[in-house]
DNA sequence: GGCCCTCGAGTTCA
DNA sequence: CTCGAGGGCC
């Protein structure tokens, strides 16, 4: 394309009308290539040149713009980023069993939990666990209208426009189909289609995938819709979630609806009467697991009948009426090349083994956690021994497996294998980065050692200082842009920014100072100003942010908010932990009698805030930003100022709504009855604090009664 | 004292 | 994601 090649500024009308029809004939014909035969004849990113250089022609000449313009087309849509989507009907996961006495135990408690005595009949359905990625369809009126991500199980992305691309979705049910259906299945890519776009790769000089679930997740999620169409992606409908109602009366059934409506359903899908039946099609699916032509992690069952899968229901996470009988894990053997000391914000010492890099359910692993050194030891969190006391030796050759199919960990070692001048691994009793003593304490409850050791050194560790810089800019604490875990490092070794309260003073530091940090790599005026703009952007916090990024031992998210809620304000916060280093003092009482603050959350904030080198940071902290107060409470109420305590099983409201109720109205709320206590607001099944309660003669009232008294 | 649940902390790879 | 610890409750 030599000579058609001028610049887009220098075209004229003519020339930019001919290049037109020019790059909507070669473009559709690549299309074409790429999406019906599977042989593109130009790499991807000439084919994006392409399609940049005909927008870029019609962004200069918009009346010259084709009909058949190829950035119109449908699958060439290219989006900034992906909508979020709240799911109607959580996406959940599903409760794992790694043996067949799991299952048996998990259909035991079915039948208790439905009281069918072990005559009774009750059938499930047993499928392939498919390794994709699940995927949320909503059909109104037959019509496609939304795909979701799974996402978080309650909020997923909208990828509607790459899903429209995958052949087995259909835009449009035919027959008979419920007002609204919402149908879910998983999206995975064949091992051969896998391994033929890894051929296309590499005959391109370009870089292979790892494997197909993760190639799979990555096509779906390309922003570039026309990318998403090149890759072959299939689907399977096995599940559904918010709909207006269903064309069957059982698991099976409805699958078979999904069928005649033009899903593909796996036909791997049976029903069963019993567990044995169960057990022999997951050994089948076993033995031809091989063979399949898509990877599968286990097989599914779940309770067939609909009407019992209501009455089961749902144990926080997962449902009580389906578990997920995995494969074994896929293992490899490996060389344990050494183990290193990492320090965590805590000062936990945590060994992590290097190892010679292998293939372990399709991801290269090459590092694994060790826990602690207990583990290595052999002994486990309860004393007992875990590999027969075998221990584990840098130049070990050793067996890995990935937990849950994510985090790799050492599992056994083969002593046969064991060089002979191996040593047992000593574990260091000082902190490796900055040499202060690392100990282990001693639980007071329990009199037992706690597993991890930690590095005493806190004021002068520089792995703390960094790990709590890290912590103090992550995403749920002041979440600073540009200013991630890389940049917290890089500007703590540059001596930019040593402590949390300095990244605030970046800006207004001394020339010196400024002219490094521009002159740092890949810096500039420009990315200083943008950086000074983001932390600019969080001087103003919320107060549980603000709390949580101090990083204080055991105060995460959730304690961090339970401590904004009581105490309002950072200059409340800040005072009242300060004054509660001494225990006889109120606030040390208010502090422990706070529901879900117990005596060991209750002494690591008030040694924090007795260290003098923290209250300063704090305080320089303040100085510089401003949290803002938590939600207002009332001062007016006829609860203001009185404490109340909850107690029993609420029916209308959960614990933590009536919490926030009764502090928002002025009240503060405790676990524990006490002479201190104003009211008791008891549900059913009270029992020691209802009886307290009434020996100090302090008013109990019910969950209606508290409705009544709060006007609702 | 023991059981159950939630929260915190640490970790891997694409 | 998983493990262990802390907290609440019986």
């Amino acid at each position: 394309m030599s000579e058609e090649t001028i610049a887009i500024e220098d075209l004229n009308a003519e020339q930019a009308a001919r290049e037109l029809a020019r790059l909507a004939a070669e473009i559709g014909d690549h299309d074409r290539r790429y999406h019906t035969e599977d042989a593109p004849v130009v790499s991807d990113a000439e084919y994006d040149a392409l399609k940049r250089r005909n927008l870029a022609i019609e962004a200069r000449f918009p009346d010259l713009k084709r009909a058949d313009s190829p950035s119109d087309r449908v699958g060439g849509g290219i989006l900034e980023k992906f909508e979020k989507v709240t799911h109607r009907v959580a996406m959940l996961s599903l409760d794992n069993a790694f043996s067949e006495e799991d299952v048996r135990d998990f259909v035991e408690r079915v039948r208790r939990f439905l009281k069918l005595d072990t005559q009774a009949p009750l059938a499930f359905t047993a499928e392939p666990k498919i390794d994709g990625l699940s995927l949320a369809l909503r059909y109104e009126e037959g019509k496609l209208v939304t795909a979701a991500t799974r996402g978080d199980g309650a909020v997923g992305e909208n990828v509607t426009a790459n899903a429209k691309t995958i052949s087995d979705i259909p835009h449009v049910l035919s027959g008979t189909v419920p007002e609204v259906i919402e149908v879910r299945g998983e999206v995975y890519m064949t091992k051969s289609d896998f391994a033929e776009l890894n051929r296309r790769q590499e005959a391109e000089g370009k870089q292979t995938y790892v494997n197909p679930r993760n190639t799979a997740a990555g096509s779906l999620r390309q922003l570039d819709t026309s990318i998403t169409a090149s890759r072959p992606l299939k689907f399977f409908a096995y599940a559904w979630g918010d709909t207006s109602g269903l064309p069957a009366d059982t698991q099976l059934g409805v699958v078979e609806c999904f069928a005649a409506w033009g899903f593909v359903v796996n036909p791997l899908m049976k029903r069963f009467e019993t567990v044995e039946g169960l057990l022999e099609q997951y050994r089948l699916i076993e033995s031809e697991r091989a063979e399949l032509a898509y990877d599968i992690d286990g097989v599914v069952y779940k309770v067939d009948d609909l009407s019992l899968q209501q009455r089961l229901g749902f144990v926080s996470r997962s449902p009580r009426w389906a578990i997920a009988h995995k494969f074994p894990a896929e293992k490899a053997t490996t060389v344990l090349k050494d183990i290193e000391i990492q320090v965590g914000r805590t000062g936990a010492l945590s060994p992590v083994a290097r190892l010679e890099p292998v293939t372990v359910g399709g991801v290269v692993v090459s590092n694994a956690t060790l826990h602690n050194e207990d583990y290595i030891a052999g002994i486990g969190s309860d004393g007992q021994p875990i590999r027969e006391g075998r221990d584990l030796r840098i130049g070990d050759t050793v067996t890995i497996y990935r937990a849950g199919d994510v985090i790799p960990k050492v599992m056994d070692v083969d002593l046969s294998r064991r060089p002979k001048d191996s040593a047992q691994y000593v574990f260091p009793e000082t902190c490796p980065a900055c040499g202060s003593p690392a100990t282990r304490e001693v639980n007071e409850k329990t009199g037992r050692m706690d597993s991890v050791r930690r590095c005493t050194g806190s004021l002068i560790c520089p792995a703390q200082a960094v790990e709590k810089l890290k912590h103090f800019v992550s995403r749920n604490a002041f979440d600073i842009d540009g200013f991630g875990a890389k940049q917290a490092e890089a500007f703590y070794n540059a001596e930019l920014v040593k402590n949390p309260a300095e990244i605030f003073t970046l800006q207004t530091r001394d020339e010196a100072s400024l002219t490094r940090l521009k002159n740092r790599d890949g810096w500039g005026e420009q990315s200083a100003a943008n950086l000074f703009d983001a932390i600019e952007a969080r001087r103003e916090i919320d107060l549980h942010r603000f709390i949580y990024a101090l990083g204080i031992r055991h105060v995460g998210e959730g304690n961090a908010k339970i401590l904004a809620r009581v105490y309002h304000s950072a200059r409340g916060f800040v005072d009242a932990m300060e004054a509660a280093g001494d225990h006889e003092s109120e606030a040390w009482n208010d502090l422990v009698n706070i529901d879900g603050i117990g005596p060991i959350v209750a002494q690591a904030l008030a040694e924090f805030f007795a260290e003098p080198h923290n209250a300063a940071i704090v305080e320089q902290l303040l100085e510089e930003v401003q949290p803002l107060d938590a939600e207002q409470v009332a001062t007016d109420t006829a609860f203001s100022g009185k404490t109340i305590v909850f107690t029993g099983s609420l029916e209308r409201m959960s614990r933590d709504e009536a919490k926030a109720m009764a502090e928002r109205l002025g009240a503060k709320t405790a676990g524990s009855v006490s002479k201190k206590t104003d009211l008791v607001v008891a549900g059913p099944g009270a029992g020691s604090k209802l009886k307290k309660a009434s020996e100090l003669g302090i008013e109990v009232i019910d969950e209606d009664e508290w409705f009544t008294r709060i006007g609702e």
